[in-house]
DNA sequence: GGAAAGCAGTGCAAATTTTGCATCACCTTG
DNA sequence: CAAGGTGATGCAAAATTTGCACTGCTTTCC
C-alpha cells in the first residue's frame, strides 16, 4: 500500500522509539526516514515526537496522531477484506489475543476448520492475560480476544460469554478420581500445581480457597499448561483447567492420555468462571475476523450446548 | 497533507464521475491522475471504478473504499483539530447542514459569537432538507445537522431536540393580530404563503389542515423565507415560521420590521414540531465542531428556557 | 453514415521528489 | 576526554511522478 508508507513509517518510529532503529527494520536509511517524519510534522504544523538524547518519543500530539494512524490501518484491513469477499475469495489476516486455555484445543481446532474453508486467511495468535489482551484490542494489535477473566476496560465489547467450571486434573488412579465432583476441602494435603497469579483460573482458585478457608499446598506455579500436565507424570499432584482447554468435546486426541482424568470442582465451593469473547467496542471487524468470530461462537454453542451469546 | 493526495484524488474522481473533469479541478493532467488511480487499483488488487463511455463510476469495491477514504479524512480533521487545541489555539472547519429556519437567526448569531472567541475556526453552511441533511452526515460532508423534521435514518445521532411551535406571521394590522393564539379554522379564507412541500413546517401544516378539515387557500409556495416575508408587504397574506427563525430572543434586529407580527398556532390544532440537532452516530467530532455543537445547545437552552438535551 | 467530441489508457522524455552518503552537532556513558 | 549513541542537513544519484503527444473506443450531432 504505497499511499500508506509515510504513516507506516511514523508508526514504526513510535514503536521503536528511535529513528535509526526503525529505519533498520524498514530497510531504508535513517536519513530518508528522518526527513519523511520532519515533513509530516511540518504538514501537521507541530512536532509529533520529542527528541531525546537516546532517541525519540511521542508527545501528546503524536499519541493522538499515531492512534489515528493505527485505526486507519485497521479500517483499511477491514475494507480490503470486505472487497476481497465481494469476489468470493475470503482473504485477510485475523489477530487473536487469547489466554493459554483457549490456545490448547479450542483455537487450534476452530482455526483449522475455518482455514479448511478459507485457506487465504492467515492468523496471528498471541498468548496473553486479560489486561494485556484488552490493551491489544485497544491498540488494534488484536481483532479478537478470548479472556477467561473479568473484563475491566469499558472499550471492550463482549460478543459472547461461556460459563466454564474449573476442573481438577489428576492421575486416573488418584483417590479423588472416583468422585463426580471435587470439593475444595478434599484438596487439603494434596500437592497442587497452579497457574501463575495473572491467570483467571488461578484467581478463581485463590478466591475459593480463601472463602472456604482451605490451606492449599502449592508446590509449583507455572504459566505453561503443558508443563504442568507433564509434571503430573513424574510427581503425583493435581492441576486445574477449564473445559475448553481440555477439549470436552472429546476429539481423537483429547488433550489427556489415559493416565489423567478431570473432575469438576463442586459449584457450591466455586462458581464457574466466564470466558469472554471480545472485540473493540465500536469497531467493525474485517470480514475474515468477523466470520471467524461467528465460527468460534457457534462451535462453542454446539460443543457445550449452552446459550453463548450476550 | 501530502500523504493523503492519492486518496483525495480518488475521492475527487468519484465525485466528478470523470477522470478528466477531476483532473481539471485538481489542477493536474488527466494522465497523471489516471495513472495514480490505476496504481491504487493495482495495489488494492481490484478495480474500484467501472469504465463507462462517458466517464467512470464507482463499483461496489469502490463504494466501500471511498467510504473508507472519507471517514479517514473526517477522522484526520478530528485529530488535527484536537492537536491544535493542545496548543491552546482552536482551529478547524465546521460543516453544517441545516434547514432554512436555523439559517435565519440561530446560526448567524451562534456562529458569530463562537468565532469571536475562536477566529481560527471556519464554517461551511449548506441549506438542505431533512433527508439530504442526513445523507450529508453519512457521507461526512457535514459534521452537524439541524433538522426540523422527523429523523428517518438509523445512523443519525440526535444530540439535542427542541420543541418549536409553528407561528403564523401576519401584518400587524391583521384581524388575527390581536389574538394570543391562532386556530387553524381562523385561517379559512386567508391567503396563505407556505414553504415548499419538503419543508418540515409545511408537512406539519398540511397534516394539521387535513386533520382539522380546513380548506387552506395556498396562493404561493416558496423555499425562501425571505421572499415570503417580503411578499407580505405587497399582498396581504399569512406565512409561517418557527421561533428559531424569528429570533424569539428579540435581539436588535429581530427578523421582522414593525409591520409584521407572529402568533403561535394553538397547540390543540397542531402539536409543536421538533428541531433535531444531530451528528453521525458513532462519530467523534473534531474539537471545533464538538464545542460548537455544545454552544448551540446551551444557546437554545438559555434562549428558550426549555430542557434541550436528549 | 460520417465527422466531431468526449472518454480512458500508454510510450517516452522532462520535472520533481525521494533516497543515500558523508558529515555535523549533541548527549550519555565509560 | 574519548567512544558510541542519537537526530539533523548539504549535495548528488536514483526513483518516481508528471505532462505531452497519441491511440482506441464510444456517443452525439449534423
Amino acid at each position: 500500500m504505497r499511499f500508506m508508507t509515510s504513516l507506516k513509517f511514523i508508526d514504526a518510529v513510535a514503536r521503536e522509539g528511535s529513528i535509526r532503529k526503525a529505519a533498520d527494520k524498514l530497510a531504508i536509511t535513517s536519513t530518508a526516514l528522518n526527513r519523511r517524519i520532519l515533513q509530516i510534522e511540518e504538514e501537521i504544523g507541530q512536532p509529533l515526537f520529542e527528541r531525546l538524547p537516546g532517541g525519540v518519543r511521542l508527545n501528546t500530539a503524536g499519541e493522538l496522531f499515531v492512534q489515528h494512524i493505527r485505526s486507519q490501518f485497521a479500517d483499511l484491513a477491514r475494507v480490503q477484506s470486505q472487497i476481497a469477499d465481494l469476489s468470493g475469495i475470503r482473504r485477510g489476516h485475523v489477530q487473536i489475543a487469547s489466554g493459554a486455555d483457549a490456545l490448547r484445543r479450542l483455537l487450534p481446532e476452530t482455526i483449522a476448520k475455518y482455514r479448511a474453508k478459507h485457506p487465504a486467511v492467515s492468523f496471528d495468535l498471541t498468548r496473553c492475560y486479560g489486561e494485556e489482551a484488552e490493551a491489544r484490542l485497544f491498540s488494534l494489535d488484536a481483532d479478537i480476544a478470548l479472556i477467561f477473566a473479568p473484563i475491566r476496560a469499558a472499550h471492550v465489547h463482549v460478543a459472547a460469554t461461556l460459563r466454564q467450571q474449573i476442573h481438577c486434573v489428576m492421575p486416573a488412579d488418584h483417590r479423588l478420581a472416583g468422585r463426580e465432583q471435587v470439593r475444595l476441602r478434599d484438596l487439603v494435603g494434596e500437592k497442587l500445581v497452579l497457574p501463575t497469579a495473572q491467570s483467571g483460573v488461578r484467581q478463581l482458585l485463590d478466591t475459593g480457597f480463601l472463602r472456604r478457608n482451605v490451606e492449599a499446598e502449592v508446590i509449583l506455579s507455572s504459566d505453561s499448561f503443558e508443563f504442568m500436565q507433564n509434571f503430573l507424570h513424574f510427581e503425583s499432584s493435581l492441576f486445574f483447567q477449564i473445559p475448553i482447554a481440555i477439549g470436552a468435546g472429546g476429539g481423537p486426541a483429547d488433550g489427556f492420555d489415559r493416565a489423567l482424568v478431570a473432575r469438576p470442582i463442586d459449584t457450591a465451593d466455586m462458581p464457574p468462571g466466564t470466558l469472554h469473547i471480545c472485540h473493540l467496542k465500536g469497531r467493525v471487524l474485517p470480514v475474515a475476523a468477523a466470520k471467524f468470530l461467528d465460527n468460534i461462537i457457534t462451535t462453542l454453542r454446539d460443543t457445550y450446548h449452552q446459550s453463548v451469546d450476550q
